[in-house]
DNA sequence: TGACCTTATGCAACTTGTTGCATATTAACA
DNA sequence: TGTTAATATGCAACAAGTTGCATAAGGTCA
């Protein structure tokens, strides 16, 4: 299970409550390992009873208080122990691949505007990719966090490409039938 | 929830076991859509209750019976409308994208191993979509049914090859660090 | 003034997926 | 003769993910 992983990584970058980590992993983390604000206060409480992070709860005025959660020297360790076990391979996972599987009980128009949709999904992720790495990468001097970062993105950002590129092809193959 | 309607979708080629369910999804359809033999049983008892399957045990001497679930036109039916709904965009959650991510944390070279490992399993998977592909389909003629299942082979060995060539491309930039 | 958005946290119920185990028969093998 | 593999089914417990709701303070818009 790597959402613990995913919030300890967030942590190592500053201590954050867990609507800061909700955000975060809107933004950043999220394009690789999706969670909602549910999950991640959830699994907050689960590391905090392991001892990874430590929580304090700071009054806001105004605001109604935020808990902010701070990386502990055994969640570090944990995340470094992590590193070393094998990456489990992704479970490829999509209604798309099985409707065209099933091609011969499907509604075709219906899955021609379902193909279409998803290549608009697929292209504003690669809109949102490419601002981001202009934005904070292209051009610039980066230390070893920030060259991971990019290389992740840049592996996003190819993930999209060929996906779209696929997408096209299986339009292209359905309407030459 | 595709699992049920991958479930119908085999169902269509012809009546079976949850047994041959399950190796089913071993060969074929679990190329998109995996699931384990506790599972399928759980659904299939499922589909039974909505009447989208009827189910009859059928003895066999020398093994134990078989429990045979056959397509419903009411499951027919379901099957057809779920082809209409909008298939939803697959969770991206990669292990190896977030150890990439967190590359600062990460021991680089316990992150190789698992990089030449990750491709080597995805060469096995492209493999075996050759092999089908060559026994099954090349040359041959195709009927709908089996186009469907073509397009969809094709698009699961592309994504296997830019899998590959993503896995290497990361290889080579950590390498390069 | 009411409706809605943002900040901030969290419970409860449910579905989905995983792991481990249990049962039963036959055939092949060593 | 005992072990293992294949066939065939399924429960139980747990982990992970989703959906809906609840609370509470303040700000913006019409």
């Amino acid at each position: 299970m790597a959402l613990a992983e995913a919030i300890l990584v967030c942590l190592t970058e500053r201590p954050m409550s867990g609507y800061d980590l909700a955000k975060n992993f809107d933004a950043s983390i999220g394009f690789f390992w999706r969670a909602s604000h549910q999950q991640i206060y959830r699994e907050l409480g689960r590391l905090r009873e392991k001892g990874y992070v430590i929580s304090k709860e700071v009054s806001q005025d105004g605001k109604p208080n935020r808990i902010v959660h701070t990386l502990t020297p055994e969640g570090k360790i944990a995340l470094r122990a992590w590193s070393k076990k094998p990456a489990r391979q992704p479970s490829l996972k999509d209604d798309m691949l099985v409707k065209f599987y099933a091609l011969e009980n499907m509604d075709l128009d219906a899955l021609k505007d379902q193909l279409t949709i998803r290549m608009e999904q697929h292209q504003t992720k690669l809109s949102k990719y490419y601002r981001i790495k202009e934005r904070y990468y292209d051009g610039k001097t980066l230390d070893l966090t920030q060259k991971g970062k990019l290389i992740a993105l840049e592996m996003g950002i190819d993930q999209e490409i060929q996906t779209i590129k696929r997408l096209e092809d299986g339009m292209r193959k359905i309407g030459e039938l």
